[in-house]
DNA sequence: TGATAGCTGTTATGATATAACATATCAAGC
DNA sequence: GCTTGATATGTTATATCATAACAGCTATCA
């Protein structure tokens, strides 16, 4: 068992399901899952944290799977696209999706101290800023939240 | 009148009453209100958009007040930690506060067309992400959030 | 077979951000 | 006055993040 989000889990078994569904998922919409998009979020499953597209690109170029940054961006920006991961846009970062398959728009808890991250669940656009939304006109297509704080693990070593 | 989000204003006055705003803000707080910073804040009311630091740095260079990254970088970075203004995470730019003086986690709605950006009101965390935070026994400290969609004066021209 | 579409490899560069250190300013306390 | 500490500025250099542009590959299909 190791840490998820602030949590300990089966982390084999998710990163099983997390590939493996991302393939089935691929599959049946018709998208090329290849090696490099594959080990790509797989990487990022390992490692359940985020990372930088340059954290990324070390593993893969280990891998001999591509050693130039656009390799990196490729692949991710893919996973990205179609909801395997998520990008984190106050850490620069990449992170793989907790909830694969279901539509959902994230949001996430970022512990300023050691930079964990969990998903959460969000109600996008529900309350204040939806209602705003409307009264002026605008489209949301995509909200992301950001929550920095402090993480249970951290609560005790940070003073504020 | 010009554009303020998604609105027209009466620009001039918002200028006053924000650098006013903040020189008296300062002034209680004890806080060094120096040129740099204040012709950084006029710059961002002045525009009145979303804008990078080296944007600023440009005008501030034009002004003799420092040519370096660092300067603009110090200036914002103050501007942001005092309220004056926000950083957007998702253009790695900076914005005036809509709101300043109120003490408020802001909303942003930014146009993926013409990257206007308007500051709404958000509910930080009464809702799902809030319980989910105390659940795991997040201390949110802070919260962003960012909504990409397509404002009204772009709906038009585009084609989703 | 040649046209198209999507993916990969690579070079080069652009864009954003900060570390580190020197200098300056000013107010408080001796 | 002088020293000290806190805060701000000036500057160099570099770190970090991201993409443009183009060449080549592979699979599909008319």
């Amino acid at each position: 068992m190791e840490t998820k989000g602030f949590d300990t889990h089966d982390h084999a078994h998710c990163m099983r399901e997390g590939v493996n569904g991302a393939a089935e998922h691929c599959a049946a919409a018709g998208l090329q899952f290849t090696p490099a998009r594959r080990r790509a979020l797989e990487i990022l499953l390992e490692q359940h944290r985020a990372m930088g597209a340059y954290e990324v690109l070390d593993v893969l170029r280990a891998d001999g799977l591509g050693s130039q940054p656009p390799v990196a961006y490729r692949a991710l920006d893919f996973l990205v696209k179609h909801g395997f991961a998520h990008r984190i846009e106050r850490l620069n970062a990449f992170i793989a999706c907790a909830h694969p398959g279901s539509d959902h728009s994230p949001a996430f808890l970022i512990c300023r101290s050691c930079d964990a991250v969990a998903e959460g669940p969000a109600d996008p656009e529900k309350g204040l800023l939806g209602k705003a939304a409307r009264d002026a006109g605008f489209q949301i297509e995509r909200a992301v939240v950001e929550a920095v704080g402090v993480c249970p693990n951290c609560a005790d070593e940070v003073s504020l």
